[in-house]
DNA sequence: CACATACTTTAGAATAATTATAAAGTAGGT
DNA sequence: ACCTACTTTATAATTATTCTAAAGTATGTG
């Protein structure tokens, strides 16, 4: 119990500091994306089609999309693409990356990649991040 | 002119082995593509209007997206992704990496990055190529 | 507590990139 | 020259996303 309210407590907490007031719609968002173990890539369309076929009324479209928009320009979440004119958003927002395996997206931690040569960034630039991705193919 | 026919060769031979006839449409759009000394760049959109700003009869937008497609199926272009759900081309077709810096991209060439450690492919798949990108910021 | 104001939600329209369709055109081989 | 299959094209359809405007809700102030 107290155990949930300080979790519902992070999940507003996010909203809060993402702009939006807490309102019913986006909690529940928020806790949907945010209440997990595991990271959790998606699609906008994927994530309104599973909260809302649990939902008798339905959250708009609009609301998902200006939430998870908030919370990704806030930087609880990050975006990728692959290529299908998709964005893809993930809530391991930690610097890592990502084996691609036929359009499903695995996460690789940080550690499990080293570089031992990098390109200097151009002059007047820096290195914002880099960000490895992994195309797998199947074994024969 | 032996030169030129030879490459006009190219453009075709390209289109042939792509399983396209070269017909006017396409070799002018292989051209377009292929015959420049530095890599090219461009989303589907900005091939047409480049083209067809400088052309009376205009090439359709079906056929910009036929070609490109079958160019790249065939693997004379190379495709990605930014966040902005467009589809980006590279007449680069070696394995390289990019800077992005602001929605433009940079090449890289393959051997300004090397890897100290990389992770092993899930049982059952095999690494198919490893594409890092760097993402730039300003210098303050 | 009532109300004004500002922020939200929503359905639906608008936009952008891409793909599909079907009719008219063209190329090659015979 | 002609037949057939492949192309091109304009246009419609589709998909992801953003915009818009009306109706709903929350909050602070008095």
């Amino acid at each position: 119990m107290d155990k949930m309210n300080s979790k519902n407590k992070t999940f507003i907490d996010k909203l809060r500091s993402s702009g939006l007031r807490p309102t019913n719609q986006r909690v529940e968002i928020s806790k949907f994306l945010f209440d997990r173990k595991k990271t959790f890539h998606f699609t906008v369309e994927e994530l309104k089609n599973s909260m809302n076929s649990k939902r008798s009324k339905k959250i708009s479209t609009a609301t998902f999309y200006n939430t998870v928009h908030a919370l990704k320009s806030a930087g609880y979440l990050k975006e990728f693409s692959l290529e299908n004119n998709t964005s893809y958003y993930d809530t391991n927002i930690t610097s890592h990356h990502h084996f691609f395996d036929n359009g499903k997206v695995i996460d690789i931690k940080s550690d499990k990649i080293t570089f031992q040569k990098l390109p200097e960034a151009p002059k007047g630039k820096k290195i914002k991040n880099v960000e490895v991705v992994i195309r797998l193919e199947n074994n024969n």
